[in-house]
Parts: structure tokens; C-alpha cells; sequence
DNA sequence: ACCTGAACACCGTTCAAGT
DNA sequence: ACCTGAACACCGTTCAAGT
């Protein structure tokens, strides 16, 4: 409105701004490049000069998304450091809390078809990163001689599915997330390990 | 349902049949109301005449979707009535082929921004009716004396939780689907359940 | 070099009008 | 009663033209 002037140098930075605004507070199906352009005031077709299209903006601020999730993970990660299995439970529940303050961050990078389109090779790093905690985390556990099973790879991808399951049932809100508190998620994470670990 | 034949004869179940055929074979993200009705070879307002909007033909198909859902899960269920713990396992296999096999399917049934927009009531009853399997199945093997855990609840939260999960990551390809043969999918049911039961 | 405005091909949805 | 065609408000994307 007040603003006719010539946009310098960092229209590409508020379009990843503003979109992950938008996007993360409105979701990835009323998203629209339209939107972001006339939010900042610049022409539908500006976007055009900074990005490829559509997509590729949305992957630009996935990135930076995945980015927060990994230190949402971390922080537990190294706080816990020391403790194997509190570590495990403690990432357990770091992941679904993320999962049920960023739901639509969430379904952009887990469960939309976009994803397949993304040129993984950009965000695997920070993915495999983010993985990587959580096989640490069980080989630590395994290594401190706590668990029943001895397969690493087995052990993390079901610890994985089932935070991740949980996550989207709450996210769908096929659970009432009304009815998950604080409580609830503890309990369910350290029953998911509580079979695999010698008491 | 009756219809009279004017045009088509019965546009209603036509637009369902042609729609459901799209969305499972194209997803929801390029499902469109006029690529419907240009397949069928009618105007793109003709669908009004039957659906209020969009979202109205896509929860008809859904109905359709989640009776086939269930009784992808009854078969197992029913065939193993006097395996408790078998039962259990064979019913997180059906879950997890089905979603296999029928990705885009499931991902309107669970992973949709939609779903909040259906009505509940319509869907809910056949909805719970699967979850019902599982509870059931739960109930089962804690009346049996097989598990160590107790909380028909916790325990029904935790196999779904993890079923769910490993489905939504082998559909997102963010496990590679080729590894996921079907001993891998046996193995990791079995021990998702391994640690609540006696052995 | 960066941005605009018109243009094109697609949408969902409504409504007066045709059969 | 069922369907059509025009119309409207939105999209994503392209491109010649303006600064």
C-alpha cells in the first residue's frame, strides 16, 4: 500500500520468509505464490525471478524447517548424553512434540507429495543427521548392555515408526489431542521401549 | 439410490466410480471435479447437480476406501480368532500391505487436511469398527495371559501407533519401499509386539 | 538486473437457460 | 428433473516490455 518503491536485493529472502509464514500457519493446500507475492507487495510473477516455480520455494523453506526439527532433537540428544535410555525416551518425545507444534511444517516434510518431487540429495544431510541421533541413541543403548535386542537397524526403525505413527494419529487428530498431555506422551514413549530394555 | 436415465443413466455412481479411479490412481493433490466430468463426457457443472462441491465426492469415496480398508483387516482377523497373538501380528501385516498397496488411498483416509473437513459421523461408525479389530485382538492376548502389559488401551495405542508409522514411512518413501520385502515387514511386526509378550 | 502487466491454461463454484 | 454454457474469482506459469 504505502510501499511503490523498487524492491532491492532481498526479495528472495521475504518470499521464504513470508511463504513460511503462510505456509506453516495456513498449510500446503491453500498455499499460493499469488499470496505470498501480493503479501509483500510485489507483482505474482516477481517470485518468478528467484525461484523456479511453486516448488521450489516450498523446498527452500522445508530446509530451514528441517533444520529446526533437528534441533528440537538435538537438544535432548546432548543433555542426555549420559543416560542412554533416558536419552531414547527423551528424543521420542522431543519428536512428537514437534510433531504436535509444527503440524503443518510436519506434513510438509513427512507426509505430502511434494516430497518426492524434492531433490533429496539437498536435504538429506540435515536428514540423515536428524536419523543419525536416533541410531546413536539406540547403539548407546545397546552398547550399555540395556536391551533385549541387539539389532541396531531394527531397533531404530521401530522406535521411528512408532513416534512417527503416533505423531500422525495425533496430528490427524484421530486422537484427540485434547486428551495427550504431557503425561500421556511419557508414558506411551516409555512403554514403546519398556519391552526391549531389562527392568 | 434410484436413477432415472436421461443422460448417462446414472451420472452419481459414475462420478464416484471415474473419481475414486483417479484419486487412487493420481492422488488428491491433482484430483480435479472437471477432469471427472470430462472423462465422463459431461459439462463440469453436471457434478453439482449430485455433490454440494469437491470435498463431497471425495468423502463418498472415501466411504467406499475405508469399507475396503476394513475388510482388508477382518480377513485376518477372523482367520486367526484362536491365535490370539497371531492374530495380532497378521492384523499389523494386512494394515501395512494395504497401505502398500493402496498409498494414495490411505493418504486421503489418514493423512489429508481434509479429514477435518469431513463428517465424522458419516465415516465414523465403519472407522471405528477398525479400530475395534485391534482392540479386540488386544483384549485376546491379555485375556490369554500372553502379554506382560495389561492396559488394553496403551497397548491398542501402541500397535497402531507403530503399524501406522511404518506404513507412513515406507509410503513416503522415506524407507525405500524396495527393501521392504514381506519378511521385513513379518519380522518387524513381530518384534514390535516381542516385548509385551511372554516368551 | 529486477520487476510489471498482459496473457494463457487450468481450477471450483454459481446460475440463468435449455432439454 | 437433469444438464449446459457463460461467468466469476482464483490459481501457476510465461514473456515481452518497462525501470
Amino acid at each position: 500500500m504505502e510501499n511503490k518503491t523498487y524492491h532491492h536485493g532481498d526479495l528472495r529472502n521475504e518470499l521464504i520468509e513470508v511463504g513460511a509464514k503462510l505456509l506453516i500457519e495456513q498449510g500446503l493446500e491453500v498455499f499460493s505464490l499469488r499470496k505470498v507475492a501480493k503479501e509483500i507487495g510485489v507483482s505474482h510473477a516477481a517470485p518468478y525471478r528467484h525461484f523456479k516455480d511453486k516448488e521450489d520455494l516450498i523446498v527452500e523453506i522445508s530446509n530451514k524447517g528441517i533444520e529446526e526439527f533437528y534441533n528440537a532433537l538435538a537438544k535432548p540428544f546432548y543433555e542426555y548424553k549420559n543416560q542412554p535410555k533416558l536419552q531414547l525416551i527423551e528424543l521420542g518425545k522431543a519428536y512428537i512434540k514437534f510433531a504436535i507444534d509444527n503440524p503443518y511444517l510436519m506434513k510438509i516434510l513427512f507426509f505430502s507429495d511434494l516430497k518426492k518431487k524434492i531433490d533429496i540429495s539437498k536435504i538429506s544431510d540435515i536428514n540423515d543427521d536428524s536419523y543419525s541421533l536416533l541410531v546413536d541413541s539406540v547403539k548407546n543403548c545397546i552398547a550399555s548392555g540395556e536391551t533385549t535386542v541387539k539389532d541396531v537397524q531394527a531397533l531404530s526403525l521401530l522406535t521411528w515408526s512408532f513416534v512417527h505413527g503416533l505423531s500422525a494419529l495425533m496430528m490427524e487428530e484421530v486422537i484427540n489431542i485434547g486428551e495427550i498431555s504431557d503425561e500421556v506422551i511419557d508414558k506411551m514413549v516409555k512403554l514403546s521401549t519398556l519391552g526391549y530394555f531389562k527392568s
